[in-house]
DNA sequence: TGAATATATGAACAATTATTCATATATTCA
DNA sequence: TGAATATATGAATAATTGTTCATATATTCA
């Protein structure tokens, strides 16, 4: 026979399928969901956010600490900017740079704790 | 002048550099951080998590829920399984995914609230 | 105004990753 | 045992994404 049209009439568990479906968040908000834990899975990034949670910096200052180019700050602290996770004040030639709010920060040490309580 | 070396001695404030390079955390660490963001930050990912936070569910019953492949589905929890958010139970043929713990649970919401909270 | 400095950015390249396709394994049941 | 079913998986492909390189913009200060 030709491959079934994947579980079309073979939907194992109708109820637990109508009961979820019923619960679970559109479709879209999944997608912005996964988008915005997306600027946490870079490793870049993540230590820019953790750089930030102990002090607002400047470009320059991030490239130094992180060991990295200048354009590569700049690049992530742009996506970093677009997703509201920083914001930043010009004063001079120089952009600094900080967290948004404090719920970026919660959500950083929620991860730390996941990763160090399964240790 | 040839292209200075990256902020070799263009530190600009040194003392937060000197302050926040003994507060942030290994290197290590954040990149396995960033590796524990990068498994919610798939949208097929996110919407399993999501799926299995009402009821455990097989492989079949989340493919059809999600409209897609069996295949693709099993790839996905393969990788949540390796990360340790998703654990299974064989039951005949059929094999029962369910959330590892509620830790899980609260990082979903939490990025669920962060999102919801912005619009 | 012009040199120096801080940051930003487009394009190219390299690397990573999600899905598909084909196929394999495991289990049930006639 | 053999057909049917549920799941798993390797390899290929397609798409996405991070960094580099070259260059542009903005600001200060002599």
């Amino acid at each position: 026979m030709k491959e079934e049209l994947e579980c079309e009439q073979t939907i194992i568990h109708e109820d637990v399928i109508k009961k979820v479906s019923k619960k679970i968040k559109d479709e879209d908000e999944l997608v912005d969901l996964a988008e915005f834990f997306k600027i946490f899975a870079d490793s870049t990034r993540i230590r820019i956010i953790n750089a930030l949670i102990h002090s607002d910096m400047c470009v320059c200052d991030i490239a130094y600490l992180l060991n990295m180019t200048h354009s590569a700050i700049s690049h992530q602290l742009k996506i970093l900017k677009q997703a509201k996770i920083v914001k930043y004040e010009k004063i001079g030639k120089v952009v600094y740079y900080s967290l948004d709010d404090d719920h970026i920060e919660r959500i950083f040490h929620m991860g730390v704790n996941h990763i160090e309580e399964r240790k």
